[in-house]
RNA sequence: GCCCGGGUAGCUCAGUUGGUAGAGCAGCGGAUUGAAAAUCCGCGUGUCGGUGGUUCGAUUCCGCCCCCGGGCA
């Protein structure tokens, strides 16, 4: 057998929201010497403290954690971006002699580390705009027959309501990358291999003890001032219904409530609806063969 | 006690001029390549409140009973 270099260790923990994550890796930390690297899309945003879970200022004094507060939440995060960050967080951590523990439950994140991800230009917001007003007026059907004539395998993986992927098929188009599969072949970041991953996955035995679990977060989240949380966003007055950070689960359905569209209730009912539906499809992922690293 | 409305899927309700019923939401399953806490797809048997009657056939028409609103006493 050949002697090769021992791949670094990298810990992760992956599971749906409310199911103990965060807990657990403050735990693994009171004992080993790792820090915490959030995988989570709406703990980058600053001011969105309460209603992400985001861990305490306590927490984050007794642990390091990285990629929290990245970005303002006029701003937008993607996964190609956290591919990068993230292996830099790593990189950073393993340089000072500690342990990497990814902790969270945003999947493709996961995936993008695990599996790579195509290298591809950014959201375009000008040409996405444009999109937008023509499928205002022709309908997103009428695009993806567009698409379907211009990249017919894209058309044929994406269906004809999904307004977000034939939007992106078509942006890449227009930017000059050609078709989806050609520009997924063409380069892309890799997957972070070169690390001896241990991965955990928290999968709740029973899904309603998870959504009674969910439900007390919720009401403990609106207890400490939810509300107020997203009436300060809502202040800034920079951003709305469209915006990315405000699409967030909790946030979308109290900012109707603060935009007098929904009552104080039916806000609260939906955000639960909606962090459940969050939890089923992270789950989905988890059962997913194209989640984990290959082998 | 009487008079009006109602009682149909977990919830809100539609409907059947008599041939045993369907939407939205919820829930469940799935997809997932720079917005991913996003976006999208699929899944609808439930004593049609109970019980008698009429009928070939009743959730539908009729009688009685129960329950929930509202009104009158």
């Amino acid at each position: 057998m050949p002697v090769r270099p021992a791949r670094p260790v990298v810990l992760a923990l992956l599971g749906p929201t409310g199911s103990g994550k965060s807990a657990l890796a403050m735990r693994i930390a009171e004992r080993s010497p790792v820090e915490l690297v959030s995988v989570d899309s709406a703990q980058v945003y600053r001011g969105m403290d309460i209603g992400t879970a985001k861990p305490s200022a306590a927490e984050q004094a007794a642990v390091r954690h990285h990629l929290i507060d990245l970005r303002e939440p006029e701003d937008s995060y993607s996964a190609g971006e956290f591919l990068r960050d993230a292996r830099a967080a790593i990189a950073d951590i393993l340089a000072r002699g500690r342990v990497p523990l990814l902790v969270g439950g945003t999947m493709l994140y996961f995936r993008a580390l695990f599996r790579g991800i195509a290298e591809l230009p950014p959201a375009d917001l000008a040409l996405r705009a444009a999109l937008d007003a023509r499928a205002v007026a022709e309908g997103w059907p009428a695009l993806h027959a567009e698409l379907a004539a211009r990249d017919p395998a894209a058309a044929a993986r994406i269906h004809p309501n999904d307004a977000q992927r034939i939007q992106r098929a078509l942006e890449l188009l227009a930017l000059g990358v050609g078709t989806l599969d050609a520009a997924w072949q063409a380069s892309s970041l890799p997957a972070a291999s070169d690390f001896d991953w241990r991965i955990a996955c928290l999968e709740p035995a029973d899904r309603k003890a998870l959504h009674q679990r969910l439900a007390d977060r919720l009401e403990a989240m609106l207890a400490l001032g939810f509300v107020d949380e997203v009436r300060e966003l809502v202040a800034r007055g920079t951003l709305d219904a469209e915006s990315p950070s405000l699409r967030a689960v909790g946030y979308r359905q109290l900012l109707a409530f603060c935009e007098g569209r929904d009552s104080l209730e039916g806000a609260r009912d939906k955000a639960l609806f909606a962090t459940r539906q969050l939890a089923k499809r992270q789950l989905t992922w988890l059962r997913s063969a194209g989640l984990l690293p290959d082998g």
